[in-house]
Formats: C-alpha cells, structure tokens, sequence
DNA sequence: AGCACGCCGACT
DNA sequence: GTCGGCGTGCTC
C-alpha cells in the first residue's frame, strides 16, 4: 500500500504529495486525513495522508515512520477545501492544511547529535561532559561548525536524529474505584487498625458510593490526603487509573436553560425560508438585513434547532470581539453540551479539546470565530456568519481568505444554505442581494417595537469655538450628569485607532518614532515605556527631548487611559470602568468588567471597538462616541462604511429594554453623510450614496482588487521590484483593467524594511492568478532569504496598509 | 525548510 | 593543496 502524503515544508519544490511505503502493521490503521510521520532527505518530518493506493512509479519510495493519528483529523471535504484555498489564496497546499486546525497539531522539531561511542576524541568529550546527546542549540554554541561534525559523523563517533515531537497535550485524571464488591470491602473494614480512621472514612465511602470517583474530589470530600489512600490501594481494595478528559473552558458554570420564544412575523418569515433551504438542500446564501436588536440571533438559533432536529450540523461565526460570554450563555442555554466554543481566547489546550468535540462528534454546533468555519463536520446542515461586514473575518496573514468565501464553498460541498446577518452589511453583500446573487431577507423592526434611540450630533468645532478644549462637549457633560442622577448607566466610545498616546517635545515639536518603521511610538504608562505597535520596539519614556533637550516633552492624543483621567476630573463621583486591550489582557478579565457593570458597580463603562459589540445592558440609557471622525480619516476606500457601521452599533447599544435610550456623537465632521445617515439609521441611503463613490473611484463592489506588498530592507530596490512587477501585470492583465503602482505602502517602513505596492482594480481577470504565480515563481529564491525580498498578495483586500 | 553538492577565492 | 563561502537543486 503506498500513501500520498503532504509534506510539512512550505515551499513550491515541495508543493505536492510525496509518494510512502505503508508497513503492513499500518495498513489497517491508515487512513485519509490522517498526520503522518516520515523520513524526508535526512530528516524526520510531518505529513498528512491525501491519498491511499496500491502502487506508485516513484522508483525508491521509504516506509512512513508512524501514524499519529487513530481517527482522521481532516475530512476528505476538508482537504479538497485545502486545495481549493491554495489555489485560491495563491498559498502552499501544506499551509492551507495547517490553518484548518488546531496550533497543538502542528508538529514540533528537534535535531540532537548523539554519542555513538563510549570513547570520544578529547576534544568531544570535552563538548559532552559525558552527557549522551547535545541539542542543536547546544551544538551551535560550541565552537565547532558543521563541518566537524560531518566528519564525526564520518567517522562513527556521533549520530544527529531528528525527532518530530508532536505539541497535543491531553488532560488526565485519576480516578479511583473499589476493586471488590461491597460486601468484600466490609469485610476488609475489620482488617483495618480502629487507629486509621481516614483509611476506613475512604472504606465507608465506598461502601456507600460504589462507582469511581476522580481522586481529587475523593480527597477533598473525606479532607484526607494520599497517606490514607495509598495503603488501601497497595492492599488491593481500591484501584486508581487514570483517565483522559476534556478541558471544558465554561467548567463550573451552569446555563440556564432558555426555551425558544414566539418570534416576530419578520423573524418568523425570515426562519421560514432559511428552513425551507435547509429541507431543500440548497446552498442558498441569504442576506439577513435586520436593524439592531431586532432579533438576529434568535432566528439564528431557532434555524439552528431545525437543523438539529433534521440530524444535521450548524457552524455559527462571530467576530471575535463579540464572542461575549453573553453570547456563550444564549449558545450553551439553548443547545446545552451540543456546542463547542472557539475563540482566542481560549487556551491551545481548551482549543483543542473544543475541536475534539466536533472532531468526535460529541457535538452538533459550534460557536466560534473566523478559523471555526473549518469544522470538521460531516453532515452541515447550515452555515450562519453574524456581523458578516466585520473585517475580522478576513484573515490577514499567511493564508488570506476570507471566511465567507470559505463558507460559501463549504455550502456548496454539503448541499446546505449560509446566512449572513448583520444590521450594517457590506456594500460587496448588499450588492449581491440586490442583484440577486444573495437572497434578502430584512428584520426592519426592533423586537420591543421601539424607536431606535435618537442620535444628537455634536459639532466640536463650535465646542472649541466657544472655548470648549476638552474632549468632552457641554451636553456630553450634562448627560452624563443627568444619568449619574437618575441611576442609569451610560458607555463611552472612543476609537483608539488613529488616536493613540504620541510623545511629542512643546518647544521643538519632535514626536519620538520608532528607530525601525515610520510611525510614532505609543505611550504605555504602566510600564513608563513607548512601545512600537508594529514591530514592538520598546524603550523607556524619555525624561527630555532627544532633539533640543527640553524638558517638556509630554505625551498626546487620546488613550483610553488619558480619557478615564480626564472625565474623572470632569465628574468626579462617576465610577468608571475601562476597556480596552490593557485591561482585559487577563483571561476572565473581559467578563469580570462585564459582570461588574451589569451589576452597576459602575456608572460609565468607557472603551475601544471591543464594546461596541454585543453588549446587552437594560439600564444603558446613554451612549457617547466621543470621537466619530477618528475612522473617516484613514487612508481607507471603506472609511465611510466602517464610520457608518460603528456608529450604528454603537447606537444599538443604548435602550435595548423598557427605558428609551440617547446617543450623542461627537464629530468634527458631521455634514459628513456617513454620520449623517448613521444618525438617522439609514442604511439603504447610505448604500446608495457610498455606492456613488465606490463606483466613481473604480472601487469594491464594482472592481475587484488584488493588492501586492514587495519589501525589502533596500529602498531603491524593493521599488525596482515593484515597478518590474507593476509593469509586468499591466503588459499582461486585460485592458480594462487598472495596474497602480509602484506606490509606497502607506506604513512606508516596517521594522527596516522598505515597503512599495502595486494594487490591480479589475472586473474579470480569469488569468491573474497565473500571472501572479509567474512573479512568485521568478522571485522565488530571493524570497528564501527572511531579511531579503518579501512579496505579499492579497487578493480581496481589506487592510490595505 | 534543511542539506548535499559543487564551484570559487583565501589561507595554513 | 584544503577550508569555508554561497548558489543550485533535491527531498518519495
């Protein structure tokens, strides 16, 4: 039997299956998808099985060393979904593969050289201080090159193995059991000394409970230790294994079980048709338009229940940032242990135990971020992706695809129809539903049957005007008094992009940047440093001006830390909770505040993107956004819709219950129509009104973009390339489409190293991806080299930076 | 990715 | 002459 196997080295050599002996011993084990061990020149590498045949025209195939795996980890539609994502993402086969998985199922290397004699030159011996084995680290550091050590090798004195240590660590237990029957262990009771009485507490336990019961909890019930236990076990009463278990993030917490509750007639219509897709078999996309709190997520998990019920499975993404444990308990109230939770914030360990779940097919649902669309389900029955305009869902390194693409071709593999929700869609999805491509399905009323909360918009222009200079205008001020009065709660919005803490010299003006890439640094007062967001160089806050030695150098802008002290200052009775990347870096921490101002244990919950999302507080009668614009002025095709999309959610966040809600937003740009329409939550003018621009400047969705980064530490070279490359692509794209470039990325400098891009706006370019293929292929071996030339691609790009 | 192989200049 | 540098090609 020979096994074709994809082998764990991304390059375009190795960019294909190799071909394995299987020994007999395996071939009954062996199956496809499965990870495999096996010799690759000198080395011991990982691979997975794509392929199982009888014979093979490779002249010299080798055995495969071992098979990791007892069950498959990829489905065989997962692995033809690999192959469509590289050729798609212009990505090797082997990465493709990696991404749909688990990080503790990637395999682990190690190069040892080890003593073959018992006598060693002195010179060695001296080396091995009459150890065995040397890492490779430990070799590097002698001072002997690999030269000697071939000859050493040659020689009979060393051997260097490879060894493949896989990463996957699984939880275990011990448990114990009696290992006679009841009347038995009262009889050993009177072998037992009257003295050692926790000896015979553990007896009676048994006695009265009978079945096996994890050590530690044994331990803590009787308040006794192993020295009692021990002695019982070594006679023979009771026996103690272990035994592996699945770490449960949400161990200890119980969810209240939630019934289903009568739907709307538009939630109930727009069910109904999704259903029907599902009975149908149909890989139908909807687009599911509903305004915020108009009960997306509960036609959601009602569709999901039909799926259920037809003994099928359901993928439910959300973006990350809305994965609150708020979500979690309607996801576990509802389904209960039939779902499994993926997100970054669990540990690899947790992760791979919640994949474990699907993987066993202990569960039907899962509910998780981005990399959760690659759930190893056999049997899909529907595929939901909430906030469907979320960015987030565009993975940015590596393997870039976007998961509604993946969705989509997942949909199509299983028969099954995806749902993309979201009260603010993209412009590309609105585009596809109105032209039919998506099905739309609209939710246009709130399920409490209230108005959306009224949004002021406040012209900071006038405030500074009026002599105003602080962040936070007059009636911002006032209304957040007048909620801390009535004992309501108001969050706070501030959008820390664009805006974070510089540290600028008043006499000269010199703002401290970063030695290695073209951006100022950012001011982390905990630490008293100034950190690099891009290539995380650190160094101390300086006391003076680098430039003129002054001793005014101060820190600007508008952290989330400096706003808390300044509202402190304006209200000072206001308890506050922050959140932001700082606060809740902890695990739990993110929930902890939550709970904490669920509880009002605080009046004013002020914080970046991650509480726009989500959040569901009936006493939140006010939300602020105190800096609308901050997005609107990157350098950004989509900055309008991303303002418009946010000022939208953030606004959903208030009266979401019984009491009405307020919005004020702040802007120094409110003639601008996204804040305009944002305002009077009027998605479809604002659809019509960016669908002018985008067309106008050639944009998404009426071109496509596929967007190329060349770097290299060189300035002047890494802009030939791109001019080589920009000229190449427009020689050979058709006419209609635009080439533009060579033009320097926006971040001009990252970390040394000099960036130019060349970006294609196209309508149809079936052959592009050939092309783009061709440059890689020419570049090839000057991007070997880390520190030498990168080329990006990126097709479909949403971070244009 | 590693590593062998092979060609080249620099030195005991 | 040999050592060690780096460019090229191969790994079932």
């Amino acid at each position: 039997m020979i096994a074709k196997v994809i082998v764990d080295v991304p390059t375009n050599q190795t960019n294909r299956p190799f071909d394995y002996l299987v020994p007999e011993g395996f071939e009954k084990g062996i199956d496809i998808g499965m990870r495999v061990i096996v010799p690759f020149g000198p080395r011991k590498i990982l691979g997975y099985v794509v392929g199982l045949q009888e014979a093979t025209d490779v002249e010299k195939v080798k055995p495969l060393e071992e098979v990791l795996d007892v069950t498959p980890v990829l489905t065989e539609e997962l692995l033809g979904l690999g192959k469509w994502l590289a050729s798609r993402t212009l990505s090797f086969y082997i990465s493709c593969l990696q991404v749909m998985l688990p990080q503790v199922l990637k395999a682990k290397y190690k190069k040892e050289i080890w003593r073959l004699e018992e006598h060693l030159p002195e010179e060695l011996e001296r080396l091995f201080e009459g150890k065995d084995m040397l890492t490779n680290e430990e070799w590097e550091v002698s001072s002997y090159g690999y030269y000697h050590l071939k000859k050493w090798v040659d020689d009979g004195y060393l051997d260097v193995r490879y060894e493949v240590k896989s990463k996957e660590t699984k939880r275990k237990i011990t448990v114990i059991e009696p290992s006679l029957d009841m009347q038995k262990l009262e009889e050993a009771l009177v072998d037992i000394s009257p003295q050692a009485k926790k000896q015979r507490a553990l007896l009676d336990f048994f006695i009265e409970y009978p079945d096996p019961i994890p050590k530690k909890d044994l331990l803590k019930r009787l308040e006794t230790t192993d020295a009692s236990l021990k002695p019982l076990v070594n006679q023979g009463y009771l026996r103690s294994y272990t035994q592996e278990i699945l770490r449960d993030p949400y161990e200890g917490h119980t969810f209240e079980e939630t019934s289903p509750p009568p739907l709307t007639d538009y939630q109930q219509e727009a069910k109904n048709q999704i259903v029907a897709s599902v009975h149908e078999e149909e890989p139908e996309v909807f687009l599911l338009h509903g305004v915020t709190g108009s009960g997306k997520t509960e036609v959601y998990m009602q569709s999901i229940q039909e799926v259920l019920d037809r003994g099928e499975e359901a993928i439910m993404l959300v973006p990350e940032i809305s994965l609150t444990p708020q979500m979690v308990e309607r996801f576990k109230g509802r389904f209960g242990s039939k779902v499994a939770v993926l997100h970054s914030a669990l540990s690899a360990g947790e992760k791979f135990d919640e994949w474990r779940k699907i993987q066993r097919q202990d569960v039907k649902v899962v509910v998780g971020a981005r990399s959760a669309i690659f759930a190893p389900f056999r049997n899909l029955g529907l595929i939901i992706i909430d906030e469907e305009h979320e960015t987030s869902y565009k993975q940015e390194d590596r393997t870039r695809y976007h998961a509604r693409d993946v969705a989509i071709k997942r949909a199509e593999n299983h028969g099954c129809p995806v749902v993309l929700g979201s009260a603010t869609p993209s412009l590309e999805s609105f585009a596809r539903a109105q032209k039919g491509n998506y099905h739309l399905l609209q939710l246009p009323e709130r399920m409490n049957k209230q108005a959306m909360p009224s949004v002021e918009l406040i012209d900071m222009r006038e405030e500074l005007h009026e002599g105003n200079r602080s962040m936070f205008s007059h009636a911002l001020k006032e209304k957040l008094e007048e909620r801390l009065r009535r004992g309501e709660q108001s969050v706070l919005f501030l959008n820390r992009r664009g805006y974070s803490t510089f540290v600028m010299c008043r006499d000269c003006g010199h703002v401290v940047e970063c030695p290695h890439c073209d951006i100022s640094m950012t001011y982390h007062r905990k630490q008293e440093q100034l950190k690099c967001h891009y290539c995380s160089y650190e160094q101390p806050m300086p006391s003076e001006c680098p430039e003129c030695e002054s001793k005014t150098i101060r820190y600007f802008g508008t952290g989330t830390q400096k706003v808390e002290e300044h509202l402190q200052q304006l209200i000072p009775e206001a308890r506050i909770i922050r959140m932001d990347v700082d606060t809740t870096r902890r695990k739990g921490a993110h929930e902890k505040l939550l709970t904490k101002f669920g509880n009002h244990e605080a009046d004013i919950l002020l914080g970046t993107q991650m509480i726009a999302k989500g959040l569901d507080f009936g006493n939140v009668t006010l939300v602020g956004v105190l800096a609308a614009d901050s997005l609107l002025n990157l350098p950004d095709f989509r900055a309008s819709e991303k303002t418009f999309q946010l000022l939208t959610q953030v606004s959903g966040r208030a009266g979401r219950h019984e009491k009405e809600g307020e919005v004020v937003v702040q802007t120094y740009t409110p003639e601008h129509y996204s804040i305009q329409l944002a305002s009077t939550y009027d998605f479809e003018q604002f659809y019509v009104e960016e669908m002018k621009y985008r067309k106008m400047f050639h944009y998404p969705p009426f071109y496509y973009l596929t967007l190329l980064t060349i770097s290299h530490p060189n300035t002047f070279y890494a802009q030939e390339v791109t001019r080589k490359i920009s000229q190449y692509l427009s020689q050979n794209l058709s006419e209609t489409s635009e080439v533009l470039g060579p033009t320097p990325s926006p971040l001009e400098r990252i970390n040394n190293r000099y960036r130019y891009q060349t970006m294609v706006k196209y309508k149809a370019e079936p052959h592009q991806h050939k092309y783009v293929q061709r440059i890689m292929n020419y570049y090839e071996n000057e991007m070997k080299d880390q520190n030498g030339l990168q080329i990006i691609v990126d097709f479909q790009p949403y971070q244009l930076m």
